[in-house]
DNA sequence: ATTTTTCTAGAATTTTTATTCCCCTTTTGG
DNA sequence: CCAAAAGGGGAATAAAAATTCTAGAAAAAT
């Protein structure tokens, strides 16, 4: 179609808020009244922008919903849908601090997934997962079961599958720690006979994701049934860890590939060991 | 209206997030299969539920649209809709916090007790590897290593003492990708005869750190003079392994309170085992 | 001052989206 | 083991929403 208006952008318009944002700014002066209008509308209440229906918000910025749309394509977005899917991401990313920081570390990324970059994905997986654990672990659970675990005679630790190296490298850690230990491995399925002495002068410490190893659970459900302290490390609130747990960890790893990280749970998992240490220490 | 279904919650459903996640969490067992499954979806994936079309979620949560509908009454909304806005209020909501959130991470806090400086202090150690580990590994030898080990019969994995989880996840790795390995965990003293059958048309996977053990060196040694190709993980460039191994990777973990991370490590070793399962597909 | 172009409002249209309803399946209770 | 009830899938429907269109108003240019 000769249809190719003049007054439509013809560059791509920017995927991301922050773009977004200094676009408006820097093109509101030239925008006609209504769209200026918007512009403004849109940088003060990007919320509403996330959230609000054209109607809606066309209302609260004294505005036409057509207008909205004129708005959107003239900066160059498909529609005001298209438009407005960059300010729910904004929401969407949780921690945008974060993700913008990584945006400006990682390198020009023109080439985007272009085959092997597995290496970008995992290590964007493992930072993500590592900021987002900081932010919702809470310090007082943390030393409630560093406590727990400290008082412990011996600290019983277990994990299978995809959990287990976690189990594996804390038996590591606390050994080297001088904090006695038991690495519950299941090998020769002894998994009962390695469990069966830890009684409710020790603890255990439990460690899986869904789809939650059988294994795992039951030697839980054992050892708690006898009254030994527990603390769960876990992926969901519906683990069936969670009930039986004096203190348990939500921790939520990032994926890419289909595969999850492990970096939120080992760096918990250190962050326990050292902290048993010290509370050890201190008695 | 005489609607007044006996199905139906009659009790007024929570109208913050906080209550809403405790009675989803609360109510889940003693739900439909399901509505249990939404139930889990939805608080697993909050920001999904607050954006989303009911199309789009169900297709996420492997549900039909009306079932998520059937699920917000059964709870006690008036529909999904009415159940969204309690997953949109909260997003909303969280942003006054976010600037809190902001100066309590910039914030050193460093007399503090242990526990969130542990966790703050492992966090970090972690992403400064795993953005180091970006920076320094290059993708040809990460493709040229991933040819090595595709090309190979059985992936052998060997890694001792702190570099055992390591080993142990890519062996849960490869194995969910379809590739055959072996773990050399060394149970019983048995490494030798478990990795005696290695020969040049498998391949080897060795991971040690100093100080370097004497195992791992040992079983290398041997496998190589055997003439198995050899992939090697490790912290110098003076390692034993460097000079045995077709391609090697330097991998420098930063370390916290004297325990150094994994995170890296883990993040080669899950890029690796992806890339060997995509160069195996491409045969 | 007049013509031409751009802009806007509001109705009309089309698309998308939530919801309802019916029928088949599974579970529960006797 | 059977009957009754609850649950679940999928098409049909109604509601709501975004988008397009057109006529007229405002602004710019001649």
């Amino acid at each position: 179609m000769a249809k190719t208006g003049s007054s439509l952008e013809t560059e791509a318009p920017p995927r991301d808020f922050a773009g977004l944002r200094s676009l408006l700014i820097e093109r509101h002066q030239s925008l006609p009244k209504r769209l200026a209008q918007v512009a403004r509308f849109a940088v003060a209440h990007p919320d509403e922008m996330a959230f609000g229906t054209a109607a809606g918000i066309a209302e609260q910025a004294a505005v036409q919903p057509s207008t909205l749309v004129r708005f959107a394509q003239t900066i160059g977005y498909q529609g005001f849908s298209d438009l407005q899917e960059i300010f729910r991401a904004r929401l969407r990313e949780r921690w945008p601090d974060y993700e913008e920081r990584l945006e400006n570390l990682s390198r020009q990324d023109p080439g985007q997934e272009g085959g092997p970059d597995l290496l970008n994905g995992f290590a964007q997986a493992g930072v993500t997962s590592l900021m987002r654990l900081r932010d919702t672990i809470d310090a007082g659970q943390l030393s409630k079961a560093a406590g727990l675990l400290a008082a412990a005679d011996t600290v019983y630790l277990l994990g299978q599958r995809r959990a287990f190296p976690i189990a594996a490298y804390t038996a590591y850690a606390l050994g080297k720690l001088g904090v006695k230990s038991t690495l519950v491995d299941n090998v020769g399925t002894l998994g009962q006979e390695q469990s069966a002495f830890a009684g409710p002068k020790d603890a255990l410490v439990s460690v899986t994701f869904t789809p939650y190893t059988p294994t795992t659970i039951d030697l839980t459900k054992q050892a708690a049934d006898r009254g030994v302290p527990l603390v769960a490390i876990t992926d969901s609130p519906f683990s069936p860890l969670t009930e039986l747990a004096d203190v348990w960890f939500e921790v939520v790893e990032a994926d890419f590939a289909a595969f999850r990280s492990l970096s939120a749970c080992m760096c918990l998992a250190m962050a326990l060991s050292v902290s048993i240490a010290d509370q050890r220490r201190g008695r």
